[in-house]
This record gives C-alpha cells, structure tokens and sequence, in this order.
DNA sequence: CGATCGTTTGAGGTTCCTCAACAAGTGTGG
DNA sequence: CCACACTTGTTGAGGAACCTCAAACGATCG
C-alpha cells in the first residue's frame, strides 16, 4: 500500500504541475514545497518536517513542486486512489484525513500572519517560532534548521543579506545564541514571537508587552465594533 | 440542518478562539476572517465569497474571527457534529468535504505567494487578478470589490496610503480604470497578474515577458537542481 | 591546496511606512 | 435643504527598512 523512498539533498520528489496522483508523508529528513516564478525566483510555499503530510492538490495537477531538504530524506507515499477509497470504507480513516487538511489549512493560515509583519526580525522571529514549535512536542528552546539562509529567505521573501542581518541582529540583542550555523537557543522565545513588530520606533531592544488593544475609534476604524452575537 | 442567518455591515459571524462548533458557507454577500495581534493591528487572513466555505479548525476554537463585509450578507451554519456523522455515512458527502478543505489549502497557499510579493504594485495585482477569477467563473475583467481600502491593506499587508497610491499608479499606466470607488475594470490582467515584481529597474511600464528561467547557476544556488526522479 | 558554496558585513539607492493635510462621500439633525 | 460630523479615499514630505551590488570570510569537498 504504501512506499518508502529517500532522496538526496534538493532531489526533486515532485514537479511543479505534475499530475498530482500520490500523497505523501515525511519519515525522517525534511523537504519543501516550492515554486519557481516567472522571473526564476523560487518561492518556498512550505517545509516539511517528520510527520508531516503533503501532496494534497484540488485538482489533478500540482501546484507545487517538493524536493528533499536534506541527504537521506526518507518520505512514504501513497496511491491517492488507493486511500480515497479507503477514506470510503473507513469513516475513522476520513475523519483522520480531514484532520489532517484542517490542520495543514491553520498553519498556512498562520504562516500567511507571520508573511504579514512588518520587519525582518519579526518574521525571522516567527520562523523560528514555528520552527521550534513544529520540531518538538513540548516548547523546545533547541532549534534545528535544516534549510540554509537561501531556504530561510525564499520562505519568508526576504533577501539572504536581510536574513542574515535579522540573525545577527536577534543575536546581538540577546534573543537567540548560535549552537552551530543550524542550531539556535531561543533565549527569550516571547520576545522573538510578538517583538519587532513596528518599524520606526525607538529600536527593538525593550519589547511591548501590554496586549491590550487600540482605543475604540481605532477598532471601529477597522470595523471591528464588538457587536453582540445574533441572538438567532 | 443548516441553518440562514442575515448579518449587517461588521457585524461579527463568529469571534476568535470562540468554540469552533460550526461550518459555514456564504450564501450572498461577503466576510471576512481576521485577526487582532498584540499591539492592535488588524490582519485580515481571507476574504469570503459566495459558495466559500469557512469555520474548520483542527482544534476546538477557531483561531481567528469572521465578520460579515457588507450589510444583510446571508450565511449558511451547520452544526460540526451533525456534518461529521453525516461524512460518517456518506462517502460523497466525506469526498466534498474533503475537496473542500483541499481548495482552501490551494487558495491559502496561492495567497503565500501574493504576500510574498515584492512590490506595492504587485501585491495590489495579483489581489485584484484573485478577486476577478474568485468572482466570477470565466476571467471576468469587471471587478466588485465589496472591502474598504483599509480591508485592502490588511488583507495585504501594506499601508493604507501605499493601497491607495497603488491604484493611482495602476490606473496612471493603463493597467485599471475606475467604474466606481468599489468597480474596477481590468484593462490589462496579464500585466496585473506577473509585472511589477521587481523592485529598482526602470520603470514598470513595459512588463517582462519572457517566461523563461534564470541560468543554470542560479538554479543550484537555489537548491533546484533538476535530477531524474528516483526510478523506484 | 584550490574551488565552490554558504554566510556575513558594508555602502548606496529605492520603496514603503508614518505623519499630515485635504478632498470626496455618507449620514444625522436642525 | 443645508450645516455639521464622520468616514473613506487621496496626495505630499521625510525618514526607516529592505533590496541590490560588492567583497570578505568560513566551511566543505575533491
């Protein structure tokens, strides 16, 4: 039923618009999802650690192409038939696979808030945010990255030079420490998800803990006046 | 089973991290989902159409909130648990769900990359390029656009003023024209959906055409060399 | 050891954000 | 009907952040 194949490091595991007839599950390694532009420039759309399923497409076709990040990149696929008509026989088997959808739905859902900071070292902040929260169970402060500076910028569409800037600069303001070139400590992993927001503000160094909201003018500004619930 | 329910301009479908025990289709008008971060910025995750579907968490709460955007939009609720026995039973029903949630990882994911976007330009683009396929089913070049230009800017991650400009400057080179504050019309798409990517060249009035890729070189710097796949 | 890749740092220019003012559209009450 | 307040949209000026180009350093591998 299901195949276990492993790749090398940025071996290809599908192409962009191939015909989408398999799903797949990272075992050990990682991978990622891209896309490369009309201009040659890559976007990464996704990594994909352990226990991670990929591969899903509406359509007959990709939109995606994955590749393995690392060597020996162990990945199992399944024939998206095959599983289809299992999901028929087995409402538990359904209900896991819309689990799984719902949950690969939130994160990009969350993803798409960390593309929309404002600063570099909010969102390379929030790179490693997920990435510690992605990689272990409990909140890990250890983190690995096993994509280069080059992944890390394509994935938050940034330039290598401002990523490397933002590491440096979380560095040299105490929020992480290097363990190697692809090993981080998160030392102050608050300050690193809701810090660096603004721009233009005295700089980063002592973050806004107050949580509170803007006044009310500001919320119905955005309408966003607290209205009761319909009562029907 | 399902159950109509009529919201006025703002008015709140559901808050966040409210308990997710509904599924929801909009049936007429238009909403949003969004989220409030810590110093009180509005980050709009989606906008909802008629016939899209929203509500799934994988948790128990949702993650972000939905409004409705215009007055008397008219949205369809059906209780999560009743729709999950009913997948439970009814293989089609499970399949629809399914493909569902796999068009919202599509639609997620498709936004990633507007986001990604360099430019003010580009991003107000590719946005009134998504607005024009989601509304209609052939490529319409008659744009409604049932948001402010402050929904715009959250939705897009940029200013306000920066929103604005852009469409004075899309206007400006010929690209849109105004039938209405909130009706635009797509005098050239294919210039909205791929120009304007580059920041600092000459002027994006003419649009690179070409489609083609950049040197092998720069593909391998990439991670993106092209191997065979695995013949087993 | 040389070559290449990955990473870091510097300098200059462009874009976008902020602050500000103004114009246009909408609704309310006199 | 108009005055007024308020919201929404546009435009200008100045400064901050990021991108590009460039160069140097470190690591890895043959």
């Amino acid at each position: 039923m299901r195949r276990i194949t492993t790749y090398g490091r940025s071996q290809p595991i599908y192409g962009e618009y191939d015909p989408a007839e398999q799903w797949y599950c990272i075992i050990s390694g990682a991978a990622l999802n891209y896309v490369v532009l009309a201009d040659g420039r890559r976007r990464i759309v996704d990594f994909l650690l352990p226990g991670d399923f990929f591969g899903f497409s509406s359509r007959h076709r990709h939109h995606f192409g994955a590749a393995a990040l690392v060597d020996g990149t162990t990945v199992a696929s399944y024939p998206r038939r095959g599983v289809e008509a299992m999901a028929d026989g087995d409402p538990r088997m359904a209900r896991q696979i819309r689990e799984i959808a719902f949950k690969r739905i939130s994160r990009s859902q969350a993803r798409l808030l960390a593309l929309g900071r404002v600063t570099s070292l909010g969102k390379v902040g929030s790179f490693l945010t997920e990435m510690a929260q992605r990689s272990s169970e409990q909140p890990a402060e250890m983190v690995d990255l096993p994509m280069s500076r080059y992944d890390i910028a394509d994935y938050l569409a940034l330039s290598v030079e401002t990523v490397s800037r933002a590491f440096s600069e979380l560095k040299r303001c105490g929020a992480i420490r290097f363990r190697g070139m692809h090993r981080i400590q998160l030392i102050d992993p608050k300050l690193l998800e809701d810090g660096f927001d603004r721009p233009g503000l005295p700089k980063p160094i002592a973050a806004r803990r107050n949580g509170s909201f803007q006044n009310a003018g500001d919320r119905r500004r955005h309408g966003l006046v607290v209205e009761p619930m319909p009562t029907d």
